[in-house]
DNA sequence: CGTAGCATGTAAGTTGTTACATGATTCG
DNA sequence: CGAATCATGTAACAACTTACATGCTACG
């Protein structure tokens, strides 16, 4: 049995809440840790199927009227323990990578001056991008409180929605000062 | 000529601050773009190879009493129109992934008392790690202020420092508030 | 004499992305 | 009737990581 990677961790945590399908997985995932984690069928799939012969799923057929088959998994008790496991461990260093910043950082190449006006074009769609993404995130908030209100994992799906907010705060603040920046370097050269 | 990736877009970036070896690109890469960007030599060697083969960079040989035999690239006519071309395009949308929140949001899984323990822990690692960052950050800025003081580039440079700062001191701010949640889980329940 | 730094690369394995393929039902 | 949603998967490719392989010089 390989050691599992951390797409598989997610699928093991989001099987923790129910025994779930395919596409049910990928339907929860994109609201409840679509915020600070992402996976397409691509790897759903094949993960399932390796998750599920490694014994940490197990794999039933759901049959419907009308609708096509579906196959859903259910967590099984070495799979909470080997997500109880990994839970434990301290969570490996991420490495950053912005292709946003690598554009400012060579925005100045050819020329300072365009290379300003052009960057300050990138930032505005930053700007206008993080207040949709904080949109979402209000969103999932109220779905949370309308569909878990009780539910006694809520405070740590909120404390993860918390963390979005913060980063995205602190992007537009980023965005505002540096535009003022930008704007300083076009006027004074 | 196949389309280039970010990654060897960051690679004609660096090498449009002056010619370098393989090397140097990863010397230079960790304190410049390090903040934001990683590449290791599995990715350098074969992409200059690719990106001299595509003509957008020129090898030359440089033969050094006592030293090793260095590879020393320079941007071409071609590269650097290249690289400006991609610094026009809009930057795509950054896939998040988050291993520490993937272990906050599934921390509460079988138990939230001792669940809140442990994923405080983490938070305890994580806020010491933020201040080792902030220190980098803070050295990579005296660096700049030493060795290009004048650089018509600099302020670009400042911002992409200035990008890390907002972010460092969210996540710092982010780890004390939920510090403080997490005890009172502890305490309450 | 050992270690650190200079210097270049390959190979193997793992992961992740994108496009393709299929087919049913429901709703407007 | 066409579009959207439900539902599962594969194939091909692209990207990334890690370990391995080599060998020289300078310094303490």
């Amino acid at each position: 049995m390989k050691k599992l990677n951390q797409s598989q961790f997610a699928l093991l945590g989001l099987l923790s809440l129910g025994p779930r399908s395919g596409y049910d997985l990928k339907q929860l995932s994109e609201w409840s840790v679509g915020h600070f984690w992402r996976e397409g069928y691509g790897q759903i799939y094949p993960s399932l199927k390796r998750l599920a012969a490694a014994g940490l799923v197990k794999r039933s057929t759901e049959r419907n009227k009308g609708r096509p088959e579906r196959m859903v998994y259910t967590l099984t008790a070495r799979g909470r323990k080997e997500m109880a496991a990994w839970l434990q461990k301290s969570a490996a260093a991420e490495i950053p990578r912005n292709e946003l910043l690598m554009k400012v950082f060579f925005g100045g190449m050819e020329d300072t001056r365009t290379g300003a006006k052009n960057v300050r074009k990138h930032i505005a769609d930053k700007m206008a991008q993080c207040e949709r993404d904080m949109e979402e995130l209000k969103e999932t908030q109220r779905r949370i409180e309308r569909e878990a209100a009780r539910h006694p994992q809520k405070p740590f799906w909120l404390m993860t929605l918390r963390y979005g907010e913060h980063m995205i705060r602190a992007r537009i603040a980023w965005c505002g000062e540096t535009t003022k920046k930008l704007n300083q370097i076009k006027k004074t050269r």
